[in-house]
DNA sequence: TTGATCGATTTTTTT
DNA sequence: AATCGATCAA
């Protein structure tokens, strides 16, 4: 044996702990590769391998590997994994969620696009706001029309990547008679104007930016000779454009997906577009993961019978050869703190002779953590709820945000007007009001248009010179931003303006929270260089990481939860109405129900020993009690993966002395749970869609049903909640 | 312009 | 239950 291969064996040592298939993977590194690997088959493996491999073996360099993650968990981990494998290398990788890289491509080509590459990126909220104002200004009545529906409609096409000139005729909704489109161009030449970019952007800029400019196009297609592509059931139409203009260089691209775990359609990703991956990219070499290395037999077994029940997957058939383990337990409980009780019972049970981060709780909705919270605090067992309530988005980190904003680019008149008046300083409605009304006559920027009015008479002597200081003071800053290390910027700004003092002398229980975490900010802004830098992480990152190694148990969302894995998952509120969620199935119908079952393959398939799933018979919602009845997902495992047991130990009669229940309850708890076939949302031949008429409101139309209570829009009185008793059911 | 009070609305999931 | 927003008095 030569000495070179002895070499080469050594460098590629890591090929030796991948299986059959996904060394296919890791290998077949020309042209089009597409691996459907199901949960626990090894997917980051493959793809951290993977780059290992086009490295070592010199196909290409650091710099000319695309890698993209959908998530920027996912990203985080890739990251971590590959420096494990191939150490520095790393560092030229362009490895990122498709927003980060996104960011990247725009900031350098940002005038290709008609923005400068100092643009900021604005968030939901700022959208929202925008949009709101934008409503307003058309004359449109924003109750009726509110902006959350707009933002919705125009975040949908931004997914589908249309521009306004773009969207079909048919998709244009009816929102505020048809106006929709004209407000979705408004809006885009107001963020223009703004020198801003939202989230959609940053992927339909780049596809205009390919579209427009093949020259910049070809370089990137030069450059990445490898393209990577993480949780490809979630790219939305946008992303899949943006990737095939990229990919349709070199070819050599690999896409890792698996279509049951398919969970953001919410969002308009296209399970789709995996489906067609072989007409996008002929020839392509498909390869199938079925081999689970995570879960135990019953688990296993669990999950797939489970998503066996959705019609249009491409079907996998997980298989393991561990030890059969545990059944999966049910429980039930009276309600849900209850519940919430049992489960953090056997969270400490379990943690006796475990980890405390190998128990993970999963829900379906960010708001049933707080059970689950007031729980843990009181038998004081150290918790972390995973995107939970997140860093970035606290009022008082958005207001210093925002300060920084205005001073890294003035014309961010989304970030402006929200500190102009905190804290208070007299520039109330009427003052933004006039500098709106200026801005808009001159098409200038907020802040120009606030230079601006001082030299009128629009506004009154006392807000002429609180803005006046106001803006001298932003001079002042600007002036320092370039000579000044962020953290000392922020410092004098927060002081400067007045917003410590603010928090200072508010007397609430949470103001030396927020002092805390305006002073957390400063520290975290040590790491970054400048303030472009940090404002982009703060858009993206959107998290503060920290408690990463203490011993935790771990709360989060299903959504959460993907792309992660624990020895005991908890899955409570597996309840009609919540999971599945009503909601979701009253907008989506059918094609819902089978993403919220793939939500429940993710949540199980999430465990590596012990499942408990549970439901409560009653729940508080919005103040009050529902009654609710099993998932249908619990009748859908099968019998033998199962172990069901009634955790009502508490049952008592004090229960209903203690609770304040005027209504009937009829607990019978192995009524309830034979009887699961049925959902009882119909009521008095009431339906979605039924039309009724009210003595004083006249003709509606029923939207909503919960129980009696009919959410209902009147042809002339907009919407309103009715019990179902005082309408009359019209059929015509 | 500010602060208080009342009423409406909320809870799906994330970049 | 808790938050948000509109409305109104000071």
């Amino acid at each position: 044996m030569d000495k070179t291969s002895i070499i080469n064996r050594d460098k590629n040592k890591y090929l030796h702990s991948l299986n059959e298939e996904q060394r296919q993977a890791v290998c077949s590194v020309d042209g089009p590769v597409l691996v459907l690997a199901g949960a626990g088959t090894g997917k980051t493996k493959v793809l951290v391998s993977r780059i290992c491999h086009l490295l070592n073996n010199n196909h290409a360099k650091p710099w000319e590997i695309l890698a993209v993650t959908f998530t920027n968990k996912a990203s985080k981990e890739m990251n971590n994994r590959v420096s494990n494998l191939v150490g520095q290398a790393v560092e030229g990788i362009w490895l990122g969620t498709f927003h980060s890289i996104g960011v990247k491509i725009l900031r350098s080509n940002a005038e290709l696009i008609g923005l400068k590459n100092n643009f900021t990126i604005i968030d939901t909220d700022d959208q929202t706001r925008v949009l709101k104002q934008l409503i307003k200004s058309n004359n449109i009545d924003d109750k009726r029309w509110p902006a959350r529906s707009l933002s919705y409609i125009i975040n949908k096409w931004k997914d589908m990547g249309l521009l306004p000139d773009e969207v079909p005729p048919e998709s244009i909704s009816n929102f505020a008679q048809g106006k929709s489109i004209d407000l979705y161009k408004d809006y885009n030449s107001l963020l223009k104007v703004q020198n801003a970019a939202d989230f959609g952007d940053l992927i339909l800029h780049c596809i205009s930016l390919f579209k427009n400019n093949p020259d910049v196009l070809r370089d990137y297609q030069k450059k990445f000779k490898y393209i990577l592509v993480d949780e490809y059931q979630d790219t939305n139409q946008a992303q899949h454009k943006w990737l095939k203009f990229l990919a349709m260089g070199s070819k050599n691209v690999c896409c890792v997906g698996d279509d049951d775990q398919s969970i953001y359609g919410w969002r308009g990703a296209e399970v789709g577009n995996i489906l067609s991956f072989e007409r996008d990219f002929p020839g392509a070499k498909i390869i199938r993961l079925e081999k689970n290395y995570r879960s135990q037999p019953h688990i296993l077994k669990a999950a797939s019978e489970l998503i066996k029940n959705n019609k249009g997957r491409l079907g996998k058939t997980l298989w393991t050869d561990q030890e059969n383990g545990d059944p999966i337990i049910i429980s039930s409980h009276l309600d849900g703190s209850e519940e919430a009780r049992s489960v953090v019972e056997n969270c400490e049970i379990i943690s006796k002779n475990n980890n405390l981060n190998e128990i993970a709780i999963l829900v379906r909705a960010g708001y049933q953590t707080r059970e689950f919270e007031d729980r843990f605090l009181t038998v004081n067992i150290p918790y972390r709820v995973i995107g939970g309530p997140r860093f970035y988005e606290r009022r008082e980190i958005r207001d210093a945000i925002a300060y920084l904003r205005v001073i890294s680019q003035p014309n961010d008149g989304i970030a402006f007007e929200r500190i102009i008046n905190v804290p208070k300083r007299g520039l109330g409605q009427t003052t933004i009001k006039s500098i709106y009304e200026l801005s808009k006559k001159n098409n200038e920027s907020l802040i120009t248009s606030a230079q601006n009015i001082l030299l009128t008479e629009m506004i009154r002597p006392q807000a002429k010179s609180s803005l006046g200081k106001l803006l001298e003071n932003f001079n002042r800053w600007i002036s320092l931003r370039d000579q000044t290390n962020v953290r000392e910027l922020l410092e004098i700004v927060l002081d400067e303006s007045g917003y410590t003092d603010m928090w200072q002398k508010d007397k609430s229980i949470e103001a030396p929270g927020r002092l805390d975490n305006l002073m957390e900010l400063a520290d975290t802004l040590e790491n970054f260089e400048n303030l472009t830098d940090f404002l982009d992480h703060v858009s993206l990152v959107m998290e503060n990481e920290k408690n990463e190694s203490s011993q935790m148990i771990n709360i989060m969302t299903l959504h959460a939860a993907k792309g992660l894995e624990f020895d005991h998952i908890f899955l409570p509120g597996w309840e009609e109405g919540l999971f599945p969620n009503q909601r979701s199935l009253d907008e989506n119908g059918t094609l819902a129900l089978e993403e919220e079952r793939r939500l429940g393959h993710v949540g199980i398939t999430r465990a590596r020993r012990t499942v408990r799933i549970s439901f409560a018979h009653s729940r508080r919602s919005f103040g009050e009690w529902q009654n609710s009845i099993p998932s249908r997902f619990i009748d859908e495992l099968p019998d033998e993966n199962i172990s069901f047991i009634e955790d009502n130990k508490n049952f008592d009669n004090n229960f209903f002395q203690d609770n304040d229940f005027n209504q009937d309850i009829n607990f019978d708890f192995d009524q309830s749970y034979q009887s699961t076939k049925k959902i009882p949302h119909i009521m008095k031949n009431i339906f979605i869609g039924s039309k009724i008429n009210h003595d004083k409101y006249g003709i509606g139309y029923v939207i909503k049903i919960n129980y009696e209570k009919l959410d209902i829009i009147f042809e002339d009185h907009g919407k309103k909640t009715i019990i179902s008793d005082y309408v009359e059911i019209i059929n015509d």
